[in-house]
DNA sequence: GTCTATAATGAGATAGAC
DNA sequence: GTCTATCTCATTATAGAC
């Protein structure tokens, strides 16, 4: 097999410091060094910086969506226990000791000032990309307004990972499982969870536990 | 009425230009600038760029959380219909030009590489004391579960707030309502929702809308 | 307490040889 | 394509006068 290409140790690199510690606290000279090349060679590979994050954000892309993908695995569950495990499949990653997060809100939150940058497009476009792939498995599996629960459940998937970066505490993935799995399991008796309506005569149950 | 004082100058200017553009864009000279001083004078305030950080989360604590406490309201309602007021809030507060998500959770991201950070100790120490308010809020109301709704609905909030910030679309907030409504209602009901059992004979009902 | 002026450092990016 | 060496600029922080 052939060797590993100049340009992908340096996205190699890049990838694994910019994870680590983020877009602003890395240099290019620290990738350089831990790509094993000098930097002048580097920017030979690649235009800019800007240049570099975006492919660390290209490089994150599909692989974040598979690995989403395998959590929820195939559709011969139902849909709220496919939706648990994805959580709980998210609370056992959050776990490992180098998770920081998402890459994608993170960089856009650092570039915030930087409207315009190709990884705050990058990251928004993944984003939507990762909540059709959601709202078309609930539709597949004949769940009632797909579209919504997309919404929510990628919100509470966004809002688990913050919580968990911030606190260092992964139990954050199994309450926003739970409640996916409520939200999930309301759609799939026929009801839309939307609209304005008051809920109190609603009588979702779920048996205690843990 | 006395003249603002340089020290509070200097911080509204922090307060301002963090917010608006995050930690690491903003320079001192900029803030200097901003509140009309020279450097000099913002160094015999403040030791450093970090002393200046802390006191810009710690300008904004109180008031955060006392706007969340207006936007939830009276306890004279319903707990699912606060809830979504509170929502609902959020999303226009959120369509606002200069809102830039919350300030808290962007300063943990933005010093990932400096866990012990005063600024990252102060993030946490915030959304805690947000959740054990909410929580309490859930308890005064009567409602199952306060503490697990507590973590619940504050993760639906961060989720929401994150997607906002990425999409620039303000119906997360919206959608994120919803689901905390149906969460609280089911709990109001006198259900737990918790455990890993099953929920698909739930039956919680939203009349459709929008 | 506030000013002008200046370190001291680290960053992104480039020159030109091989 | 990769190297050594350097440029240019922004940034945090400090010196010393008033």
């Amino acid at each position: 097999m052939p060797e590993k290409s100049t340009g992908s140790k340096i996205i190699g690199a890049a990838e694994e410091l910019f994870y680590e510690h983020g877009l602003r606290s890395v240099s290019v000279d620290m990738i350089a060094e831990r790509a094993g090349v000098t930097k002048r060679t580097l920017y030979y590979h690649f235009d800019s910086k800007d240049d570099l994050i975006e492919a660390y954000l290209q490089a994150r892309d599909n692989p974040t969506i598979e690995r989403y993908r395998t959590w929820l695995g195939a559709a011969d569950r139902p849909m709220p226990d496919r939706i648990r495990h994805l959580f709980s499949c998210l609370a056992e990653y959050a776990g490992q000791p180098n998770w920081r997060g998402c890459g994608f809100t993170r960089a856009a939150i650092e570039l915030i000032d930087m409207p315009g940058h190709p990884a705050v497009i990058m990251a928004a476009d993944h984003k939507k990309r990762f909540e059709a792939w959601l709202a078309r498995a609930f539709e597949e599996a004949g769940t009632a307004g797909p579209a919504l629960l997309g919404q929510q459940v990628v919100t509470l998937i966004e809002g688990a990972i913050a919580q968990i970066l911030v606190h260092r505490d992964v139990s954050y993935a199994r309450v926003a499982g739970q409640a996916a799995a409520l939200l999930v399991a309301a759609a799939s008796t026929g009801d839309i969870a939307t609209g304005e309506a008051t809920t109190r005569h609603g009588t979702a149950r779920q048996k205690e536990a843990v």
